[in-house]
DNA sequence: GGGCTAATTGAAAACAGTTTTCAGTGTGAT
DNA sequence: ATCACACTGAAAACTGTTTTCAATTAGCCC
């Protein structure tokens, strides 16, 4: 679970302003339990900050994406959508109910890297996996 | 491989017409080794029916995926390319300099899945999985 | 506690990709 | 050849995102 202070001490440490809307915003992500849209973070951002306006969600988006705080979910539809992050590699199991995402690390894929790269021939740099099933709550 | 004439067959058994721009359409889609944008697919389409417009190209990919005949990639910036698919179960190695894309099938996600299931109490019913890399050509 | 300045904000406009509309066209069955 | 209706494409409408720019504000220095 990530912490509001420790999304707005990546921020100061890296020289970033702590406004009062970007302090809505990341608490808005920091209670997330599930993927949300920048439509979405806006409109749970302005209880916070009524004041806030969506291109500031998508600017502090980006921000918390560099910090590496957040990252973008695809849906069936597309990924417009973005869920907590915790520092280093993981991946996201997503609830195709209620949308509620959680992170698990182990993601052991070394055996199949080694026979795809033997098989296709391609050098494997990057891969990007996600699980898609009902959560605890919703089965 | 997928070849037009099965393409085409798929979509007869469907009961959907085969017009000059459908064909137009499957013919690049057909010879793609990479994943392709809807105006990508257009500008080549045009080339073998002058007169295709996106809006048929757009429809046509929603047929071609509903046959599942294409699948949407992701790229680093959202997922608006589509590869031919072959039928089943199947993922894209894709080259991040030349975006040429390769399937394959083996994917023997069962422990991790398991693994997954029983720690984060999640009931796993879909994944998608996509590498990234270089290709033969490119490395 | 004031100022100071560059970073930041948000309304509006611009933009890009996709979908809808609709009058006209072309396919495949008969 | 004829015909019904699936299909087409130009234009308009929409949606999500980015740019622009004048006004505001956070954090720093006195
Ligand atoms: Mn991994
Ligand atoms: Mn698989
Ligand atoms: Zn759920
Ligand atoms: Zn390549």
């Amino acid at each position: 679970m990530l912490s509001e202070s420790s999304l707005a001490q990546a921020f100061t440490a890296r020289g970033y302003k702590l406004t009062r809307p970007r302090r809505a915003v990341l608490k808005v992500v920091a209670q997330a339990g599930a993927g949300l849209s920048p439509a979405q973070i806006h409109a749970r951002a302005k209880k916070f900050h009524p004041h806030t306006g969506l291109v500031t969600v998508y600017r502090t988006l980006d921000l918390l994406a560099e910090c590496g705080a957040v990252r973008r979910v695809h849906g069936e539809d597309g990924c417009h959508s973005y869920a907590p992050a915790s520092a280093g590699h993981a991946h996201h199991v997503i609830c195709g109910q209620c949308h509620a995402v959680v992170e698990f690390e182990e993601c052991d894929l070394a055996e199949l890297l080694k026979t795809v790269q033997r098989r296709t021939g391609y050098k494997i740099q990057e891969h990007w996996l996600e699980l898609f099933g009902l959560c605890p709550n919703c089965r």
